[in-house]
DNA sequence: TCTGGGGTCCTAGGACCC
DNA sequence: TCTGGGGTCCTAGGACCC
């Protein structure tokens, strides 16, 4: 591993909350709530009251009386993300975005032309104040994991650099829900056996957690606790699903509603699918029942799709399918998602060897747009592999 | 305290293939 | 006759993340 903390995480400061402070004067300073049902962001005003989220409404209204709650404006939020991450690819190449309002940057290899890591951080953080007008937090370490830590821990407004002399002295203390991949269910087994501390997880040994947590889990963690983390920053990362869903609510609905619904997100699912030029291969019901079980259903198809027909004559096959478990146990929540993006839904094309060159690989392009209409059709020709070229396409 | 709307990754059994 | 080892894919569930 390298000498020099080179890996930045960049994450906004109650990103949705921000934007909504950053748009109306009238909300600086205050305690400002983005909810819809539950907590969706919080202003630093208001965690100052102990709202969290998610939290209900009603929960965080009670906590914080004075509290301003906004509805949820996500098309502002994407924009906002998007104006972020041109200052992040301003700032390096190596960019890899995690969620809307976080991502990691490497900037080893800058230290000429850009100064070092610290210097970075400062600036960046001081474009995206001055180029979108919100409030960012930079940790910078070695690891990914390190950096994560670290921004969460410099929080809010904040730079937190962890030099590589001093990374077991900053992490080990921490609780070890800091740790990620901790949640609340393998805390409570940690807790259960007295184990507080990343420091404690650390001292513990990699069998006695592989007991505990299973091997990949208890493995994880105990590299983890050690600082070991190889994983690089990664660019072009494309997500594998896309999905929607809709919270129902308690009151029991007439299958015929849940139906009508379903097909709404199908709807929206498949208008995203096309406009972001994926097509995906397995249909996924999710459902979630009145007594907070959840299950799912899902189904693979033959080959990649994007159509709402398609999309939705599986989708209303799996629920179905569901049926009994919904009518047992009452349904509260409806989604659906497509996923096996872009992976197998290719068309496999097996080219006579004396015609695997670019000239025989773009009449066999065009043989594949005429018979499937193909939009998007792209190369990813696998040369001198033994099936020959792959080349996956989206059907109109 | 009674819970939104996105996602990711891992596990495990069974079918199926060589 | 009743049996090995290795691999992939599918389905379902669960934990976790923001």
């Amino acid at each position: 591993m390298a000498d020099t903390a080179t890996i930045l995480h960049a994450d906004l400061d109650s990103f949705y909350a921000s934007v909504e402070q950053r748009d109306d004067p009238g909300l600086r300073g205050r305690p400002v709530l983005v909810g819809a049902g539950v907590v969706l962001a919080a202003s630093y005003e208001a965690k100052a009251y102990g709202v969290r989220t998610p939290m209900g409404l009603t929960q965080a209204r009670a906590l914080c009386p004075g509290a301003i709650v906004v509805p949820p404006r996500m098309r502002a939020y994407s924009r906002a993300s998007k104006d972020v991450f041109a200052v992040f690819r301003d700032t390096t190449p190596i960019v890899e975005g995690i969620s809307i309002d976080e991502a990691f940057l490497e900037v080893g290899g800058l230290l000429r032309i850009r100064g070092t890591p610290t210097e970075i951080a400062t600036r960046l953080r001081a474009d995206v104040r001055a180029r979108v007008g919100l409030p960012i937090t930079v940790g910078v370490a070695r690891t990914k994991f390190l950096a994560k830590v670290a921004s969460r821990v410099g929080k809010p407004d904040g730079l937190l650099v962890v030099p590589p002399g001093r990374e077991l002295a900053f992490l080990h203390p921490l609780p070890v829900e800091r740790l990620w991949g901790v949640g609340p269910v393998t805390a409570a087994k940690l807790r259960e056996r007295h184990i507080h501390t990343v420091g404690h997880v650390a001292r513990l040994g990699e069998a006695a957690l592989v007991t505990m947590l299973g091997a990949h889990a208890g493995r994880h963690l105990h590299a983890l606790a050690h600082n070991r983390d190889p994983r690089r920053v990664r660019t072009g990362q494309r997500r594998g699903s896309i999905g929607a869903q809709c919270a129902l609510g308690s009151r029991p609905r007439p299958f015929a509603e849940v139906e009508a619904t379903l097909a709404a997100l199908v709807d929206r699912v498949t208008r995203r699918m096309r406009a972001a030029h994926r097509a995906g291969r397995t249909v996924t019901l999710r459902l979630r029942f009145a007594d907070f079980t959840r299950a799912t259903r899902s189904r693979s198809l033959l080959t990649a799709t994007l159509h709402t027909r398609v999309v939705l004559q599986t989708a209303r096959a799996l629920l179905t399918q569901a049926r009994p478990l919904i009518d047992e146990r009452g349904l509260t929540l409806v989604g659906v998602a497509v996923g096996n993006l872009d992976t197998d839904g290719a068309v496999q094309l097996e080219l006579p060897f004396e015609q695997q060159d670019d000239h025989g690989l773009d009449a066999a392009l065009d043989a594949v747009r005429d018979r499937f209409g193909g939009t998007a059709v792209t190369r990813a020709a696998n040369l001198g592999r033994d099936l020959g070229p792959s080349v996956p396409i989206l059907p109109d």
